[in-house]
DNA sequence: GTCTATATTTTGATAGAC
DNA sequence: GTCTATCAAAATATAGAC
């Protein structure tokens, strides 16, 4: 709907306004709406200023447009598994797999994710507050499937999406954070991989739902010392 | 340290340094480094923009003040959880509980601590970051306790901590989102309260650490629908 | 300690040539 | 579609009177 307007041709090598795009992500990303400066984008995008404007009505404008396709894909990534179906447990799983996937597929997403809660979400509009639904929806239906077969224990759904995608998002999103602070002092503990925190969030959660014994699997064999 | 300069009493009424720094914390919490103006904080603290640089060096060293001074707050109160001693199961609530609470009595410490994240911590100083390690310590030592007692499972400490911080920080930070959201689109779930976070947070923590029995108490009675 | 200017830069946005 | 030049507003910071 979006680059179906000049010719049907497939991917015409990164347009100027796809520069634009994958630029303004990135600021975005790590400096915010105020911290990102359209002389930034521009010079990123190795474009003038004057292009953005001629692409985007504004910075506002362009900056509703990555929040809300980024929130469409990922959106539309867990409602795929809410309809592949599946045992409960195992669409529990793929959701806390799907949102960490899309997470690390989509540098920009988790800390984008952050900043608009902590901005109240003032930069966007109803749409994206919609796809922010659309996520919390597909996983509101597994918990209700799960809990009518009898595997899970009754729960609020909006809790149990934070216990999912809180961790996964801050891990996704200090990974500049920690590689600072590994800089500026000597490390504690060493980062744990991105599966190893899946399986953390996987095995936290259905322990608390589920009905039937504890899902044994040992969140991590390597503790620290 | 820093009150103690001219005279020994206690509490001579809000001074003027202290409105400013109340008012750049909400400022800074609500809006983030970049999108928070001096002229908003000045406002804000009904005094000139002057003072504002009569009582700080600059926009940045008043924000590092303020952010500091809340994690250093808060690294103290867990750091009295783990001082205070008890079944490790117990403390572990208690980290918990006190991270919870501390977020809720201080309203700009989540958003800030998101903000934090995202931003890599470009606006912070190491000494911010080492408060940032005192937590971590807290825990870390909790769940050393807790694994030689042959209580827990060996588990990665920034993972659990993770587990339980993020979805509390999530849940303290998106009060104005959700609000927000509520107003634009009719609500789906009513919010949770502070308690049912809470008690999810710990009997999801507890059950993958655990090695005994799971610690039954569902997460929540009132499932929706 | 507090205020009224004001200096200086930065920034979002546009006009108009090519 | 792309660039140069530029405007007008906003924002950080300071000088200096009281």
């Amino acid at each position: 709907m979006v680059s179906s307007r000049t010719t049907p041709r497939a991917r015409p090598a990164p347009s100027t306004r796809d520069r634009l795009l994958a630029a303004a992500a990135e600021e975005f990303a790590a400096r915010g709406f105020d911290g990102t400066k359209v002389d930034r984008i521009a010079r990123r995008a190795r474009v003038n200023k004057a292009m953005l404007y001629y692409h985007f009505r504004s910075k506002a404008a362009l900056f509703r447009e990555i929040v809300g396709a980024q929130f469409r894909a990922v959106a539309g990534a867990v409602e795929d598994v809410r309809a592949a179906g599946g045992a409960p447990e195992a669409q529990l799983r793929q959701f806390a797999e799907t949102m960490a996937r899309q997470a690390l597929a989509r540098p920009h997403f988790a800390p984008m994710w952050l900043r608009e809660i902590a901005d109240g979400g003032r930069h966007v509009d109803a749409s994206v507050i919609q796809e922010f639904r659309r996520i919390l929806g597909a996983l509101a239906a597994i918990l209700a499937e799960g809990q009518q077969a009898g595997a899970f224990r009754p729960a609020h759904p909006f809790v149990v999406q934070m216990g999912i995608v809180a961790p996964l998002m801050f891990f996704a999103a200090s990974a500049p954070l920690r590689e600072r602070a590994g800089r500026l002092l000597p490390p504690v503990t060493a980062t744990p991989d991105l599966d190893t925190v899946i399986r953390y969030v996987q095995a936290s959660t259905l322990s608390v739902l589920s009905t039937t014994k504890p899902h044994a699997e040992p969140p991590s064999r390597g503790a620290s010392r």
